[in-house]
DNA sequence: ATGTCGACGGAGCGTCGA
């Protein structure tokens, strides 16, 4: 099971680049977030045609979640908080040679400033996805939740720590809260796998940041014991970042036999 | 803190979100 997660900021400016990783890269598995699009606009059969199931949970000019796999993809359910508008999670089954691996795709609030009403809102998705995660791990099936959490959770993961204190994708209330689905038993694949590596899966479009390399690795793949079990290669591709008009996200990856 | 993006409304560029 060879799975990567990319959060595109846009999957219309971004659809070449997309195709072009599908094309290099043997993929089982794609989740894509910030799709920005609604789910009727999405580009279906240019991903379709490439011999790819599709599904979509978009929302106009915003957020937007998308699966796309070479196996049947079933029980899709994409509502996490009650009420919630917002197109910013999918779970749902893939089945590669009649194994079911339990797939959720997660972009995380990035909640503004850390004093703001949509902090608060961060920290509520967090609560939900921890109270639903607890209960998508009592089934039998190795569990993966990916996507862009927006928040970077050690110093390792940030090019920065003094000079991000006060920054919503580091502040400690935000590790702390992301950091609780390790409490339940999730693990980070890249970490497990690289303890000492600073690479990042994010760099401001401002700024020069990304010449600079002053990222933030705000990406995760985290496991369930299962897939820990499973679990080959971790790795991420910066040179997406290379581009001409790239996201300011580069794709994030992981193995599992 | 913000020098950049992308979508939107409406048709030029300001606003929002990141």
């Amino acid at each position: 099971m060879q799975l990567a997660s990319w959060n595109v900021n846009s999957i219309k400016k971004r659809l070449g680049l997309v195709q072009c990783l599908l094309k290099k890269s043997n993929l089982d598995v794609l989740l894509l977030q910030e799709l920005k699009c609604t789910t009727d606009s999405f580009p279906f059969l240019e991903i379709e045609s490439m011999g790819y199931n599709v599904r979509v949970h978009g929302e106009k000019s915003y957020n937007g979640v998308a699966c796309i796999s070479k196996h049947a993809i079933e029980d899709v359910r994409t509502s996490l908080i009650f009420g919630d508008t917002q197109a910013r999670y999918m779970e749902c089954l893939v089945i590669k040679n009649e194994k079911a691996f339990r797939i959720i795709n997660v972009y995380v609030p990035n909640g503004g400033s850390i004093d703001s009403k949509n902090s608060l809102y961060k920290i509520k998705f967090f609560d939900a996805l921890q109270e639903r995660v607890h209960d998508a791990m009592e089934y039998d099936e190795p569990l993966i939740v990916a996507g862009d959490y927006n928040v970077a959770l050690y110093d390792i993961d940030v090019y920065s720590p003094a000079r991000l204190t006060d920054s919503v994708c580091f502040h400690i209330s935000m590790r702390r809260k992301a950091r609780e689905l390790f409490g339940l038993g999730m693990r980070d694949a890249f970490r497990l796998l690289h303890a000492n590596e600073r690479t990042f899966s994010w760099w401001d479009y401002r700024a020069s940041a990304w010449r600079s390399n002053r990222g933030m690795r705000i990406d995760n793949i985290l496991l369930s014991p299962l897939a820990v079990d499973m679990l080959d290669k971790a790795y991420i591709e910066t040179f997406w970042r290379n581009e001409s008009e790239p996201s300011d996200h580069v794709p994030i990856f992981c193995k599992l036999h």
